[in-house]
DNA sequence: TTAATTTATTAACCTATGTTAATGTACAGT
DNA sequence: ACTGTACATTAACATAGGTTAATAAATTAA
């Protein structure tokens, strides 16, 4: 199990064999039950997460509403970045829609390594590159189009996913009212019976 | 004016003497006049820009419509990240508002550096975290928001420009028409006149 | 300065989406 | 099986923003 996620790190920068020998006893196993939170916006945060298996959703809470701002399924990093790399307060909530598999280590465990193991440095580099070229390609999808289009790049984007989660979660991705939502289901429907 | 960008660099994440020295013969000065470009969609990247005086939109174009994703003022880097990251050809342009003043750099010859210079990959490091930092607190901004507060965020955001560039460039930005920003100073004209 | 061009405002009308509320459906607990 | 709760659909109406076009203002060229 871990030395899969090894083998996927590995594939995005090499890691040396003292690297392997100092990272894998970071790693910690969790699960977590639907409806229950990886953060809370407001705490501080401490763990970089791998999901294994099930889907979070990450959303920002203000007055009283909440704005889904992306979703994590298997095999992705469900990670509040910018509360880690700031030490700051997280800003979002990350909360498991459906019951969760995990991998987690400390953030600040794994940078201690950087100095001694420039592998793990070189890695975060790839992965903070990745991450801005998917960032960049998303945002350029989403603003061309209006809800329908987003609607069905959302299909696209996580497969099946839809059959899982309330519909209100991915009206709140979209931008939209779950009103509006159903009514373009209904539109798609009715033009394209499928 | 070189010095002047190494002290900047230099506040990000120190950089060796060793370091400096070759990297200060990869800087050249560029000026370009209003309505030329960096670089256009479709284009190979080469270079990293450092604006020093002027601005520059970033715009998508689809259909024939563009769409104003971001713009650079003085001191900030107007270049097309994606596209040198993944060596795809860009697929945003980067067209001068205003007469500019700019220094570049080969990012295949900074990306060189890396080895020996483990200094520039720590930067380089720095530099996106700080991206993904800044894009992130942006986003949360402007997801919550309608557009006459996006339009003020914009005016906090890039102060004076507003005076500089036609009010369509600023509507595309915000998402809207032409007609409906000028709906929205009149509004806001009227409600509170300053 | 005048004329031509570009940009901004305003008005009339249209459409997508929001709001509220009623109804329908599905699942969970007893 | 019944009941309650959560969710989705649908309808009626309200509103922000789009579209088009006319006009006004500002900028540029002659």
């Amino acid at each position: 199990m871990t030395e899969n996620i090894l083998k996927k790190l590995n594939e995005i920068h090499p890691i040396t064999s003292e690297g392997r020998a100092v990272f894998l006893p970071l790693l910690e196993s969790v699960t977590i039950e639907q409806k229950e939170f990886l953060i809370r916006q407001g705490e501080k945060a401490q763990y970089v997460y791998i999901l294994l298996d099930g889907a979070v959703r990450v959303f920002y809470n203000k007055d009283g509403n909440e704005y889904n701002k992306t979703f994590f399924v298997s095999n992705t990093f469900p990670t509040p970045i910018t509360a880690l790399l700031s030490n700051t307060n997280c800003e979002l909530s990350f909360e498991a829609l459906l019951p969760c598999k995990l991998v987690r280590f400390s953030y600040k465990k794994f940078r201690s390594l950087f100095e001694e193991h420039r592998c793990f440095e070189s890695l975060m580099l790839r992965i903070m590159e990745n991450l801005w070229i998917k960032k960049e390609r998303h945002d350029i999808r989403m603003v061309t189009n209006d809800a329908t289009t987003n609607y069905k790049i959302f299909k696209e984007e996580f497969p099946g996913l839809e059959n899982q989660i309330p519909q209100y979660h991915i009206a709140s991705y979209l931008g939209i009212t779950p009103v509006q939502l159903s009514r373009i289901r209904a539109q798609l429907i009715k033009s394209r019976p499928n």
